[in-house]
DNA sequence: TTTATGATTGAGTACGCACTCAGCAACGCC
DNA sequence: GGCGTTGCTGAGTGCGTACTCAATCATAAA
């Protein structure tokens, strides 16, 4: 993960993330059959963790905007406290190497988050917008946002509370 | 263009780059000193089709809304309409063979997109933000949207109102 | 027609990569 | 001490790549 986050995806041999990690590239490939493999593994591994960041303590009772805010910060401020792990997300997200498998499984713990919004919306509380559209705006300015703070983490705390009026004030209702 | 957005930055040889242009893979390189070369030399051009697209006839005495309006709307048409350049260029964002002199001189046409906003901030139209940061979102939710748009095209018209209602009450003032 | 200039060609070259596999070390069991 | 099993090793292999350059061709001036 780490010679992801620094030399990029494209540009870290085996034999540099073998060496990185203290054993032989022959052993890299006794625990991962391709280097695929191993991407995918990573890919996982990060979005379990992410997952974990945020819907474990989920305040399941309070209200929608609570519920959102508590997400919004999980996420957000897991991206500032591990910043090697959310560039190497940033850079998987977008590569073809990451199979619909992984991509379905790295998903499946984010479910929950697509129905809550689906009662947002039934309850007129979100405005009427596809699912897919609100999860897709949340993660966009998510990201925006992660890598704002990255460049002025002076300022890290500020565009998090920005990020979720933005977040907030475009896809509540009314 | 065409070779990269159908089979990835990373998937595309210059034997196959040749091949498709039509010449041999020598002249490729009497043209374009190095691959990375040719890769900026098409960022540049493709920043510049957009540019040209949007800022051509931006009307420039209309209100906020109205300016931001077609600058939405030409950018994100622009994308619908050219969904290869598009393709390529979310590539070309994040790849790391894109130079800063590249970078910047790809940015130039949309200097005046930050001064614009600047006033707007200074009048009260928009909220007190950094101008980084109103201009971030603005890109986040445009490319958010024309993915969303490439995967549903019946709803194109549709997405495009819905992310520009996004944008404009996230970063309205008041 | 000859000749000079410059563009085009594509087989060739050097190199970096993912992946292999014959050997080696460590360990427990008799 | 012998012996089987298991995990680790890293030089080696084959392939795909970016890039080169001597030869060829197209054009136009003399």
């Amino acid at each position: 993960m780490k010679m992801f986050a620094e030399r990029g995806l494209g540009a870290s041999p085996t034999s540099a993330i073998s060496k990185a990690a203290g054993v032989a590239e022959g052993t890299l490939f006794t625990y991962f059959k391709t280097k695929d493999d191993l991407v995918n593994a990573l890919y996982r591994e990060i979005k379990l963790d992410v997952a974990a960041a945020i819907m474990s303590s989920l305040p399941r009772t309070k209200d929608v905007r609570s519920r959102l805010h508590h997400l919004w910060d999980g996420y957000v401020s897991w991206g500032a406290a591990n910043p090697d792990q959310r560039k190497v997300l940033a850079q998987l997200q977008v590569s073809d190497t990451i199979t619909a498998e992984s991509r379905a499984s790295g998903y499946a713990p984010f479910a929950e988050i697509e129905a809550m919004a689906r009662d947002a919306v039934a309850e007129q509380i979100l405005r009427d917008y596809p699912v897919q559209l609100i999860a897709a705006t949340l993660s966009a300015l998510a990201e925006m946002i992660m890598v704002c703070m990255a460049q002025d983490p002076k300022k890290a705390a500020h565009y998090r509370a920005w990020g979720f009026e933005i977040l907030w004030s475009g896809i509540a209702a009314k």
